[in-house]
RNA sequence: GGUCCGUUCGUCUAGGGGUUAGGACACCAGAUUUUCAUUCUGGUAACACGGGUUCGAUUCCCGUACGGACUACCA
């Protein structure tokens, strides 16, 4: 079997889109699985759409996703150049031998001409039909065309599109397509800048990396005609890459394709990592600074066409790589569901280690703890959050005593003898040597028998008195974690603030 | 408008000429838990429609409807 070489190939307009991310994904898939190579190409043939940033943004999204890159951009590699606009010199010979060999042509129509042409009929392009009204090296004399080169006038290099021709091509994932060549227009090739379009430079491209398979979103299909003809016509279709065009990747609610705008409606990232937009500098927060696991959101986008048949619904990276396949990716557009991303991610913070979620908590939340006690904590609550970041937001009071108690709970529960059995498991408190989860629980329900109170009775008015909350992780660890000292003071003062129910 | 692609529970999907149409998320109920969450158990819920082919079609074929993508000197 030939060698599996697979690109990525984003324009660096901006940050990388969750779909994208998709994309990228599945080629590194099918690389890894067969030993293959894994290529980042950036494709920037559109100076005017540039964005400083965002080609460094693409990479550190891939690096962070977990998806590595052997060739391209940022590793180099035996076909660098990899960013397209530094391959420029590349480009025009092709174009030359499309034209030499009469597949494409000179074209020196203005802006205005061309949309006086696409006016004067509904559904008019520059194509078969239209080509020879216009003014290009096909309607010009061969002089006039020489004079107007040398005189250094605009011009684009069109691809002459051949009349009503059958053009077949076997997608991966739908089968045979075809399309008729007269509904094809004279796409342009090569700019009046000189730089060439995305159709020919990603054919170019993808012969000349040795491309294996071109996996891409589904809203390439209706140019993919377009790239075989290009490929037939530069002879090397015999080479052709195979083609897989993805589903895409649908917004939430009602239709269409996934936007920005629509994650910014529902209130969920889009994006892998936050980014600034450097023009408006506004910021959009990414998946990651949301507090997704990389793992977690990867398990999750593979899921989003494609599945392994199998019930099995965790998969590591290593896993997928080993049960992906082409076969098995569906043909239809997968709306995005964020309620399953946050479920993914979950399952893998609650499968965490506590030690790289003790070290988050350290780094992240700006409380101090022992590394010791930060493990304990985050043992304790991974079981009850979605985020790790929920592990700090939700577990504050470890850090920090609480001021104000549950209304509900305080006007509730909390009476004069719920007030003097607190008074008396402090008492007890203090005359015990460490507090840990056994004891504090030993002492609790002697201090409770010998005051003759139901347990039941007391827990939600300790917990209160302790953390403020109504609800939150085992009382008994809580304490543990708290520390002897701290329990003692917490109760004091809770004892102090909390109005007793005079009833 | 034109071209192309698509259509199984609300969502992601499995399945495939004869099945109680399976799983997961979400939702609902019950159990467990000192609380909340977790966990466990159970439940509601789907083959877009119309023709064919066939003994039989959700499955194959053709239409229709609906949805989407594309329709730039953007990728």
């Amino acid at each position: 079997m030939k060698e599996i070489r697979v690109r990525f190939a984003p324009s660096p307009t901006g940050a990388l889109h969750i779909g994208g991310v998709r994309t990228a994904l599945y080629n590194y898939l099918l690389a890894r699985q067969h030993n293959g190579t894994m290529i980042l190409r950036i494709e920037d043939t559109d100076q005017g759409r540039f964005v400083p940033g965002a080609e460094e943004y693409i990479l550190q999204s891939l690096a962070w996703a977990g998806i590595t890159i052997d060739e391209g951009v940022g590793v180099g590699g035996p076909h660098a150049p990899y960013r397209q606009s530094e391959r420029k010199h590349l480009y025009q010979q092709y174009a030359q031998k499309l034209v030499a060999d009469g597949n494409a042509y000179y074209a020196f129509d203005t802006e205005v001409e061309i949309a006086a042409m696409r006016k004067a009929s509904p559904n008019a392009q520059y194509d078969t039909a239209t080509r020879l009204q216009m003014k290009n090296s096909l309607t010009l004399s061969a002089t006039e065309v020489e004079q107007k080169l040398a005189a250094g006038e605009k011009y684009v290099i069109r691809l002459q599109v051949p009349a009503n021709q059958e053009v077949t091509l076997n997608d991966l994932i739908r089968g045979e397509v075809t399309f008729n060549s007269s509904q094809l227009d004279d796409k342009v090739l090569m700019k009046s800048d000189g730089m060439p379009t995305y159709h020919l430079a990603n054919v170019v491209d993808d012969y000349l990396m040795k491309i294996s398979h071109v996996i891409r979103g589904e809203e390439w299909l209706p140019s993919a005609p377009l790239h075989v003809l290009l490929y037939r016509f530069l002879g090397w279709e015999n080479d052709m890459p195979q083609f897989a065009h993805l589903p895409l990747l649908l917004k939430p609610d009602g239709n269409g394709k996934l936007s920005k705008r629509a994650a910014d409606q529902m209130g969920f990232p889009i994006f892998p990592l936050t980014w600034k937009d450097p023009a408006t500098g506004e910021v959009a927060k990414g998946f990651k600074e949301t507090g997704y696991l990389p793992e977690a959101l990867i398990n999750f986008l593979a899921f989003l066409g494609w599945n392994p048949g199998t019930e099995q619904e965790i998969f590591s990276m290593d896993e997928l790589i080993k049960a992906f396949s082409m076969e098995r990716i569906n043909k239809a557009g997968a709306k995005f569901d964020i309620q399953k991303a946050q479920w993914y991610n979950q399952q893998y913070i609650k499968a965490a280690s506590n030690e790289a979620l003790a070290d988050r908590l350290l780094n992240e939340s700006g409380f101090m703890a022992t590394l010791e006690n930060a493990v304990k904590i985050v043992s304790i609550m991974k079981e009850r959050v979605t985020f790790p970041q929920e592990i700090w937001e939700q577990g504050k009071f470890f850090f920090t005593a609480p001021t104000t108690f549950d209304q509900t709970v305080v006007s509730k529960k909390w009476n004069d003898e719920v007030e003097k059995t607190l008074a008396a498991f402090k008492e007890a408190l203090t005359k015990e040597g460490t507090l840990n989860a056994i004891s504090a629980k030993q002492i609790l329900e002697s201090v409770t028998a010998s005051l003759n109170i139901g347990t039941g009775k007391i827990m939600q008015p300790l917990r209160v008195a302790l953390t403020g909350n109504a609800s939150g992780p085992d009382l008994m660890i809580t304490m543990e974690i708290l520390g002897k000292d701290e329990v003692i003071r917490r109760l004091g003062y809770a004892l102090g603030a909390i109005q007793v129910n005079k009833s």
